[in-house]
DNA sequence: CGGGGTGATGGGAGCGCTCACGCATGTAGG
DNA sequence: CCTACATGCGTGAGCGCTCCCATCACCCCG
């Protein structure tokens, strides 16, 4: 219906209140060094013209575009099976609108889609990045880090042994799996089996990690690869049962595998947790609360861990380069949520 | 490392390519109206300079920003156990990407936000916006029409009868519930369920009105009342058993409903689909195929409806106003996908 | 062989904002 | 009472780009 009236100006603000162009630029962007009068009487002409700043001219000045970048490299359909992404989006999407500034959201596939990222990084659209590099091999990373961004990552990077520069937010994967395994060796659990992830993620490398800290040299028919999905789990499950039938306890990479495991050995007879004892790792909850018996989980805060990849961001952009020291990596401990299944 | 060195701009170009800053704006945006050999030596030029063009400046006088922004209203956790949005995103996110269009993702929870992106999408930082309305009494909707962005529906808002203006994109629910239900009746089933979404959504609600149209009037006892999750699909079969011990099919408004059913179904000692069979809807992999027995739903195409989405914005973006009859809402046809739980 | 196209190029203005100044005030000190 | 400095406010420039228009070359045709 009506025309999209052209916005306001700063120049018609500054009419209004009979002030200058700058006066009025002071008050929008604070108010410092304004007396109290002109203050009420530019913030009054603001709220009846109903002004908003053009982000573009003053990004054009700044520099600055109060923008972060989120880039999923969405290797399979992970994002979509897995609660983990949305919920950890929530807490980014919570922080970064706490301080104004907007997600763009990135999601890639293959290759080519990585150089179109790269470019667009390096087009200097957006103050900072927030990568989720899921693969030990992924170059995006390498990439963005060539790109001159500012950028946290989620989760470990491959090619990160934690002495080099890359800023991340992680769980301890480590940590947890050995808390499971503890737990399962306390419980009197003898045969204790491992599914894993896929191990070019350092979250499936570093929960095996874990498990062989606690295990010493445990029977290599017990450790089945997998692969994070229910599916994955169910085939491990299967494998594991022809392999090792005197398998007493299993620690699944993630909660979805446990799942799948859970379901084998329901369907094989084994009961759960008097013959088997099963643990995962995550806490999602629609999945942990509805499997049957209810399963017993490393827990991670996702969304924390959200949160806390946006504010080590802004704050690295904050902070003009005299770094006071510059924000380091985050590990964030685990706690073993005891539920029916161990 | 290196400071981030000043990006080259169209004049250092220009410059380099011995031609003014309006030929090189030219060859940038197409390179119409140049002769070849001057658009070669601009093209290299660029190249050797790797020169992006400042879209903070292309902006202030384009008025364009080849932004589009997402808003996902979360009223409660839905988004997460839900694959709905993840898959609807992919397809949104593959449509823009394709048009150079950058996608801004709004997550809203509470009143206050809504003021909040009515604010920011007024503020004219993006070109349009997709919405996802879920809820009958929904403000945002309306908000949004008043900060007169371009704006293309998913899913039918709760205010919108076909008859206004609203553009929205939406799986035909009502037909596909229709369908479902007649499926069970050629099934010769003759006390056919229905377990509801929240009816507050337009989606739920159109399905109901779907069962109801091939149904006449059903047994009221056979209708009960859910929200879309396993535990409240668990609940509303429980309490479907004590009411009517006769049932002997459920169409469930969607699937993760119908997996609470199945999972109440095999405890109480019902065989699916000999005793009763079952159909969900949407369709969403990892859970139908889980499901035991897998599961007959209705089938829609949910990234497809996420990308004709972003195509229909587009489309009302790029048309000057002069309009070619307004892109008109689009619904999708729907399919029933037999397996083996109906 | 000259006038009037036609189409390719360059010049200039200006998008809306911030920021470095410069000029007024106001206050205190000599 | 005048200088010295702080503080409040206005002026002007310019961020990097696009777009309008003037210019110029070239070609065709009378």
């Amino acid at each position: 219906m009506s025309e999209a009236v052209s916005r306001p100006t700063l120049e018609a603000v500054a009419a209004r209140a009979g002030v200058s162009r700058a006066t009025v630029s002071r008050v929008v962007n604070g108010g410092d060094g304004v007396r109290e009068p002109l203050v009420e009487r530019v913030r009054q002409a603001v709220e009846e013209l109903g002004y908003v700043p053009n982000q573009a001219a003053r990004s054009l000045v700044t520099k600055r575009h109060d923008a972060v970048a989120v880039v999923i490299a969405e290797p399979e359909t992970r994002i979509f099976t897995d609660p983990f992404f949305a919920l950890q989006l929530r807490g980014i999407s919570k922080e970064l609108t706490a301080h104004d500034n907007q997600l763009v959201l990135l999601l890639t596939e293959g290759r080519d889609d990585h150089t179109r990222v790269a470019r667009y990084l390096a087009g200097g659209h957006v103050d900072g990045a927030l990568v989720f590099s899921l693969h030990l091999d992924d170059p995006l990373p390498g990439l963005i880090e060539g790109a001159g961004v500012p950028t946290v990552f989620g989760g470990r990077p491959g090619w990160s042994d934690g002495s080099n520069s890359a800023v991340y937010v992680d769980c301890d994967n480590r940590g947890g799996a050995q808390d499971a395994v503890r737990h399962l060796v306390g419980l009197g659990r003898r045969r204790i089996a491992h599914i894993t992830g896929p191990l070019d993620q350092t979250s499936a490398a570093d929960r095996l990690q874990g498990y062989r800290d606690v295990m010493g040299e445990p029977d290599p028919r017990l450790v089945v690869l997998s692969d994070f999905t229910v599916g994955g789990g169910e085939r491990a499950m299967g494998e594991l049962l022809d392999r090792c039938p005197d398998v007493d306890a299993v620690f699944a990479a993630n909660d979805l595998t446990a799942l799948g495991a859970l379901r084998v050995l329901r369907e094989r007879g084994r009961r759960v947790p008097e013959d088997v004892a099963v643990i995962g790792f995550d806490d999602v909850l629609p999945v942990t609360e509805q499997s049957a018996p209810s399963l017993t989980t490393v827990r991670q805060d996702i969304e924390e861990m959200g949160r806390l990849m946006a504010r080590l961001l802004l704050r690295a952009l904050t902070r003009g380069k005299p770094a006071t020291g510059a924000p380091s990596s985050l590990i964030l401990p685990t706690t073993l949520v005891r539920r029916a299944s161990a």
